[in-house]
DNA sequence: CGCGCTGTTGAAACTTGTCAAAGTTTGTGG
DNA sequence: CCACAAACTTTGACAAGTTTCAACAGCGCG
């Protein structure tokens, strides 16, 4: 096995990533398998990608070959209809898949970018086919993280179909939230890395209406926003927000 | 192999399904599988299951075992929040599968009711997995039927996020009326069973809004409706209306 | 250091929701 | 088989929320 570490021309294509070396165990697929299964995974975890900021991982239309596992950084996925339509269908950060929606017409079916210099492991789908008919618990895994999405884009739809614009804007940010912290980041103070209108894209609402429903929770003291800068001043009162449903 | 078709007491839960039989080959499963592969199948598909009018198939919370085929008939997927906000997630009809959601956290996450008297397959899901490990191509349909119900998401965020009431409610026609032509109905007449308020919930608009668009459509000769029975008079005016995006 | 992209804010227009009333269909029980 | 109640649908008038258009401010990249 060759050393990672030596100060050598790195070939990125080359390098190989290494699951059981990995800190996102919890995250990512190789939850609670034995240490034999994870190296398997890791011949068929082909090789790392890095990604600088604005770069596209792929896009739709292109030939779907792998799923990709984010190793650090930070994308969004995007959809357009022929006229010109646009929206985000998610922003997705380290330890999250990438590409699941390329499986069912072997096309990707959305575009996924970069909005940080961001690392990705790819995975050869066929490759992670073949092993999940090897390994129970990585093939029930993998099941339970396509489903997992599913139920993402359930709560999406509910957001988008019952909520108005500030219990929008709060649930997304609770989710950032609940999302950082379980990767032992602070609850409370992050930096958003899309703007206001990809944040509107994904919660279907307008930038001015996002700016604006900004500056009312700054207004009401539960967040201090400048610019990307979000620091939770009062999360039970963003819950509360989303709780106080308009009627019914 | 009993004879289903004897007059003799039935017993629900001891009726098999036989894929083999089954007219359903390109909706379900048993796509592309040899005949061998279709018959072990069939030993997996436990019982049939036939539910009335608004029976539900499965609860949100109940535990989760196995995915459903819908033999025959219509359901509604919906989603409950705490605070009594509801969202019907999606309505699936004969070939499609019901249940994918649960798989995730083991508990079904939706409620699925029966908006006709219907038929459906159980397929234990521990037992699918299993057989998905013998047989290459039905792990692989089955991925891209996971697949496929993730990009069908990301076509509903994109219509709660982007259009109008009018251009939702076209896309809704359009949507079914393609369905109901792939199982051989005609593509521009047929009975919705949902109620308006049903297609309100799952199109993001209240039941006076659906109403409203339907007249609309009617004045403008798109279609004729009357209660339920719709019928399609100008399927190129309902499509032109959805490429008339707002602006962007 | 300035230009462009991003974000903020205001006022007016538009779309959809709300409330209310009346019409229609469906299902049930007499 | 009819009658009545309940559920569903339609329509109108008004209110509320969001978008649109416009102007300006701020930050950051080159």
């Amino acid at each position: 096995m060759p050393n990672r570490k030596a100060a050598q021309p790195i070939s990125l294509a080359v390098v190989k990533t290494a699951c059981s070396n990995c800190n996102l165990h919890e995250l990512c697929l190789p939850l609670g398998l034995s240490h034999e299964e994870v190296e398997k995974l890791d011949e068929v975890v082909s090789a790392r990608r890095r990604l600088k900021r604005g770069e596209h991982l792929y896009r739709a239309g292109e030939e779907f070959n792998s799923i990709y596992a984010i190793r650090s950084g930070f994308f969004k996925t995007d959809v357009l209809l022929e006229d010109g339509r646009e929206q985000v269908t998610g922003f997705q950060m380290t330890g999250e898949l990438l590409g699941l929606d390329g499986i069912s017409t072997e096309q990707h079916s959305c575009n996924a970018v970069a909005l940080e210099d961001s690392e990705v492991c790819t995975i050869p789908f066929s490759n992670l086919e073949g092993l999940s008919r090897e390994i129970k618990t990585l093939q029930h895994h993998f099941h339970k993280v396509m489903s997992r999405e599913i139920v993402r884009d359930h709560g999406v739809m509910m957001l988008l179909g019952t909520m108005r614009a500030e219990e929008r804007l709060a649930a997304f940010l609770l989710n950032l939230s609940q999302r950082f912290t379980a990767r032992g980041y602070s609850p409370a103070e992050f930096y958003l890395r899309m703007t206001r209108e990809e944040i509107g894209s994904y919660l279907g609402l307008k930038l001015e209406t996002v700016s604006r429903a900004f500056s009312r929770f700054q207004e009401e003291g539960l967040i201090a926003v400048q610019q990307k800068h979000i620091r939770i001043l009062n999360i039970t009162g963003l819950k509360q927000l989303m709780s106080h449903h308009p009627r019914n």
